[in-house]
DNA sequence: AACATATTTCGTTATTTGGCGAAATAGCGA
DNA sequence: TCGCTATTTCGCCAAATAACGAAATATGTT
């Protein structure tokens, strides 16, 4: 019951499930989750934590940036039937064609620009003095 | 979304997952649910009512008494689903076992007597005429 | 009708939760 | 080492929620 409650308080959050859903077949780093939500890099993190506690993502370090993902369905019962259900219930919905779409802007983006949007507009990290607009030739 | 965020949202309290187990092939009035959950009457009237909005119980009306049960499985592919899952990851632990075991106790007492214990501690409902001081005579 | 009682609604209070910014932590590169 | 930045943790505030009792509602009984 615990286990189970762990994972439908995770999911009772709407940000929570957009968030897991942009993490279907895909891994996304905290900035890039910040910017599809639209929310503070620490109220993120802790939504990611959450998921996390609950078994419903898994996380892995590359560097300055941690990658979440949605969690391999192996994991146990639970997790494998949460995951199935919530995809057999939203999954093609309007709502999670707009998370989609969002998540593929967000992954044209330069990952450096992105990140540093929030504190810093204006610069990337170690080539461009000016962001080099990607897709867009100007 | 909106639907699922309320199934969901419906579950992500334990005693509202309590009552819905309860609710599982069987009906109970509000009363007997006071019991199961002890928690008084508004409160648990307003959980089933949670429950109900989400779509996951139905109620009928009987007399003084509201039935609640566990919705139709052919009430929609959301609500169905969710029975399964819930039911699927419950089913047969030690809480739901626990729940079941008091049901069953609360299925053997006099309904009458049930309802009236919070009132009145002391009998039954058709014979009393003067409520008989209940632990202070004035 | 008057009364009894099961349930719901309403108003209030206490707890939980979601949000933010500041500070702490962790990792990269000079 | 230092500086930079992505992430997490902490402290606080606001909004949402769970709990209760009192009052209102609905329904059966006398």
């Amino acid at each position: 019951m615990k286990d189970f409650m762990n994972v439908v308080r995770a999911l009772a959050d709407e940000n929570r499930v957009r968030a897991f859903l942009a993490l279907h077949e895909r891994e996304l780093c905290v900035c890039q989750l910040m910017e599809l939500l639209q929310l503070a890099a620490s109220t993120a993190s802790k939504h990611l934590s959450i998921l996390k506690q609950a078994g419903l993502v898994e996380c892995r370090r590359d560097g300055r940036w941690t990658y979440y993902r949605q969690s391999e369905r192996s994991r146990s019962p639970l997790i494998r039937s949460a995951l199935t259900w919530v995809h057999a219930n939203l999954v093609g919905t309007s709502d999670a064609r707009r998370v989609e779409k969002n998540v593929r802007r967000i992954l044209k983006m330069n990952l450096e620009e992105l990140c540093c949007r929030a504190a810093e507009p204006q610069r990337g990290h170690e080539k461009s003095k000016e962001p080099q607009m990607e897709g867009v030739t100007s």
